[in-house]
DNA sequence: GCAAGGTC
């Protein structure tokens, strides 16, 4: 029997479409990167049965980088990036195996069918599950196609049976396209990059951002926010006049009319008006107007849309909202929430969903009413054919969630009832009134019934006092006419929100993109996120932006993606040569990218008023090796040292902090070492600034300390303050560290496993001797006569940290603090798998605590 | 160390 490969975007995916295929019975198991799963069924294929086998990837399967060679900043001119600088796919996650995954279960397969998203993305991806697998399919005989593509609008029965009753081929002109997008994306964001952070980094001192990136999104983006600041710095506030009128309804109540002329600008001419209205007792009704109108439910939810909501009701910034939302996602609670589709698919049920809130203690009356009166039609939205809207998938409560996901749940279920529901119905009125020759207007809403407002309060029509019922020909008494002076007010910076839709609507990024972009130029210290989530430039984001302008205003406009993105799309419909467009647009970029590298001392001069030389920052704090004078010590990120005689840079390891380490010297190079440290409880060790920049052995890699060099004699050197092999990672050594007493630590050189070990002692040292059974070197250990843990009077011990039973008592392994989740930065990281179980069995290195290993691995979690 | 695009 042959087998039919079928391959989808996601794990997701791949359930839901084998779940319809096979009409629910399948066999599942997990593939070998434990996150892909494969569903199997039997059933038929071209006439014929088969056995079909459905599994997804996870995204791309490659990434577009450099040969390694041409990722050495120092050595490579980022110009060469545009042509000469050969590219190569590499696995996107090698963690994920996706090749290795693909090739196991396409073996032997007769048939592939590819599920992707149908969008380019997409069909790239397409060819590079091909490029996988094709190699070890079953060859066909007689030349039949054994190549299919299922081109599926929902996740739905009807389209996906449909789809698979109508196969295709993947379009290999898309996935070009997708192809070209990367290599100019990848060598013009690099080159440019490259070239500035070089360029401004050997400059200035306090620039705060270790990095001075450019990119086709995340620099237009940057740009909105600078051309809103712009705006607030350019605004020249205009004094203008009103005129206001109050009228006596009655005894005790009185109504304020607004201006039919709202405002003037010219300070004689409201006088004017308000010499002409002011001696005037009466207001005339001129007309009276009652119309019925509506407020419209909401579209069904997509992913943009809650992403501006999340900011500017809910305070959650995009990245963090996405994540919240992949949560839910995750455990059930909403759909998909990646979605640009605002509309539900015929079939789609909306009385499930809704039925399972029935019973919630904040909505079940709304919603008991919407089943019992029959729910609304919701309103026709758009269908990008990806994923029907964001709703919500099973009940919960506030309790079961917790804080931020909760606030998130609770919106996309009102938003999803509000959606089912009636639209607000409200009774505008208005009067018009006359006085003297001026006119006047009040208009009041009163709501004749709620409809969705009811479920989505913060959207209900304001409650209004109602307005006089009066008639055309009434009058009314003035009880004044005044002359307001004001101030036009400039506006207020771009909120996260705004900034989403102006990215949205110049096509800058894509949903699940926009909140990386922000994200970016946050975290490149380009804007800060001020109270109400607006986003204020920094002066970096200031000066980058105004530079641009100055030298090339194209590299900052929004038009940028949007110009790119035509040629793109030409080479998806056929209409255009890969080669050419990729080359010519390769060959414009180039000459931007000389042109500015040309013009850089244009915005060089907005630097300089902004930031300060290198020379002009930092503290002096050890000595340079070649010149004997002090160094300056940049704290601004990227921290580093300077010398301004030697004009010279050391970059030092950054997430932590730098002392003088008592004078002492490198004994290769002369320089005075310094001691870094991560906070209190964290690792410290001593670094020499030249050896860190220059390695100068083979086997030490640059940015590291003297922690991993393997000088054979010096005293701060691994050879003589190395113990044994860590018991957390494959290649690193746990170290003294020589300036810990009397709180004595000893930490690997590699991850973030550290021992507490032999308080109060008051000298520790490594001996040149080591361990019979397990190879480690000895210490040797002088304690404290009044606190010493050594029977009798004993004061002086020496063995092996591993093995010596006295020993084991006083030592504690944990990890570092940094590795805590309380200090570590935001982003997704995966904490299981550390220390026991995960080092492959009966692989001995050398210096390695046989089975005493096992015992220490179990200190730390 | 860099881009933007998928997704976990």
């Amino acid at each position: 029997m042959k087998t039919v490969l079928m391959v989808a975007e996601k794990p997701s995916l791949a359930q839901s479409i084998a779940k319809i295929l096979s009409r629910g019975s399948m066999s599942s198991r997990k593939g070998l990167n434990g996150t892909c799963s494969v569903y199997e069924y039997p059933g038929t294929f071209a006439g014929q049965p088969v056995r079909f086998k459905m599994t997804s990837v996870c995204g791309h399967v490659m990434t577009l980088d450099f040969l390694g060679k041409y990722n050495k900043w120092d050595k490579v001119d980022p110009a060469e990036l545009f042509s000469q600088a050969p590219t190569e796919k590499k696995e996107a996650n090698p963690k994920l195996n996706m090749v290795k995954f693909l090739q196991v279960e396409g073996r032997g397969c007769d048939c592939i069918v590819l599920w992707l998203d149908c969008d380019k993305e997409g069909e790239n991806i397409c060819f590079e599950v091909l490029d996988a697998v094709l190699p070890v399919m079953n060859q066909a005989h007689g030349g039949e196609q054994t190549v299919f593509r299922a081109r599926f609008s929902s996740i739905t029965d009807t389209d996906i049976c449909a789809a698979m009753a109508r196969l295709g081929e993947p379009d290999h002109n898309e996935a070009l396209s997708v192809d070209a997008r990367q290599e100019l994306d990848l060598r013009i964001g690099c080159a440019f990059t490259r070239f500035q952070t070089k360029y401004f980094q050997g400059k200035y001192g306090n620039l705060d951002s270790s990095l001075i990136s450019f990119g086709p999104c995340q620099t237009p983006t940057l740009g909105f926010c600078v051309e809103r600041h712009d705006k607030i710095q350019s605004f020249k506030p205009e004094t203008y006049w009103v005129l206001q009128a109050k009228v006596d309804v009655d005894k005790d109540r009185s109504l304020l009319l607004d201006w039919d002329r709202v405002r003037v600008f010219d300070r004689e001419i409201a006088q004017m008006f308000l010499n002409m209205t002011k001696l005037e007792k009466e207001a005339q009704v001129e007309a009276t107007s009652r119309k019925e109108k509506a407020k419209q439910r909401p579209l069904a939810l997509n992913t943009v849309e809650m992403l501006r909501v999340a900011s500017s009701a809910l305070g959650m910034g995009p990245q963090h909202a996405m994540q919240t939302a992949e949560r839910l996602y995750t455990q059930g609670y909403i759909s998909y929430p990646r979605t640009e589709t605002t509309h539900y698919p015929e079939s789609f049920d909306l009385k499930g969903p809704l039925r399972q809130q029935a019973n919630h203690p904040y909505w079940a009356d709304t919603v008991k009413r919407l089943l019992a009166a029959g729910i609304n039609r919701p309103r026709k939205g758009h269908d990008a054919g990806d994923h029907p809207p964001i709703t919500p998938m099973k009940a919960a409560t506030e309790a079961e969630l917790g804080g931020e996901a909760w606030r998130l749940y609770e919106y996309i279920t009102r938003h999803f009832i509000a959606t089912v529901s009636h639209d607000c119905k409200y009774l505008q009125s208005s009067v018009s009134f006359r006085i003297g020759p001026e006119r006047f207007t009040c208009t009041g809403k009163t709501v004749i019934s709620p409809g969705f407002t009811e479920i989505m309060p913060w959207q209900s029509v304001p409650l209004e006092e109602s307005l006089p019922t009066c008639q055309k020909g009434d009058t009314l008494a003035v009880a004044e006419v005044k002359l307001l002076e004001k101030q036009t007010s400039p506006p207020d910076y771009l909120t996260e929100a705004e900034l989403i839709t102006l990215m949205e609507k110049h096509g800058i990024g894509t949903d699940a993109s926009i909140p990386v972009h922000i994200n970016n130029i946050c975290q490149r210290n380009y804007v800060v996120v001020e109270s109400g989530r607006r986003l204020k430039p920094t002066n970096l984001g200031i000066v980058l932006v105004h530079g641009y302008y100055k030298i090339d205003a194209e590299l900052v406009l929004p038009t940028i993606r949007s110009a790119v993105e035509k040629q793109l799309n030409l080479i998806a419909q056929g209409r255009a040569d890969f080669r050419q467009v990729l080359g010519h647009t390769l060959d414009v970029f180039k000459r931007k990218f000389h042109y500015f590298v040309d013009s850089i001392a244009g915005m060089d001069e907005l630097m300089e008023v902004s930031f300060s030389p290198l020379a002009a920052t930092g503290k002096p704090l050890s000595r340079c090796g070649k010149c004997h004078r002090f160094m300056k010590y940049i704290q601004a990120k990227p921290s580093r040292l300077h010398c301004s005689h030697c004009d010279e840079t050391y970059t030092l390891p950054q997430n932590g902090t730098i002392k003088l380490y008592k004078e002492l010297r490198c004994p290769l190079d002369d320089f005075e070492l310094v001691l870094w440290s991560s906070g209190s409880r964290g690792k410290s060790y001593p670094l020499c600034p030249y050896c860190s920049n220059h390695p100068p052995f083979r086997d030490m890699k640059k940015g590291t300390g003297c922690n991993e060099c393997t000088h054979p004699s010096c005293q701060h050197s691994l050879s003589m303050l190395g113990i044994g092999q860590c018991v957390g990672c494959e290649s690193g050594v746990l170290v003294l560290d020589p300036t810990s007493g009397p709180k004595w630590r000893v930490a690997c050189n590699r991850c973030h496993v550290l021992a507490h070990c032999f308080e109060n002692a008051h000298r520790v040292r490594v001996s040149a001797e080591t361990c019979a059974s397990c190879e480690a070197a000895l210490l040797d250990v002088d304690f404290n006569k009044a606190k010493s843990p050594l029977p009798g009077d004993g004061t002086q011990h020496t063995g092996c940290i591993f093995c010596d039973p006295i020993f084991q008592e006083l030592v504690e392994l944990k990890h570092a603090a940094s590795c805590h989740p309380m200090h570590r930065g935001p982003g997704r990281r995966q904490g299981r798998g550390r220390g026991r179980g995960r080092r492959p069995a009966g692989k001995p290195g050398p210096r390695r605590p046989k089975d005493k290993m096992s015992a220490l691995a179990a200190y730390f979690v």
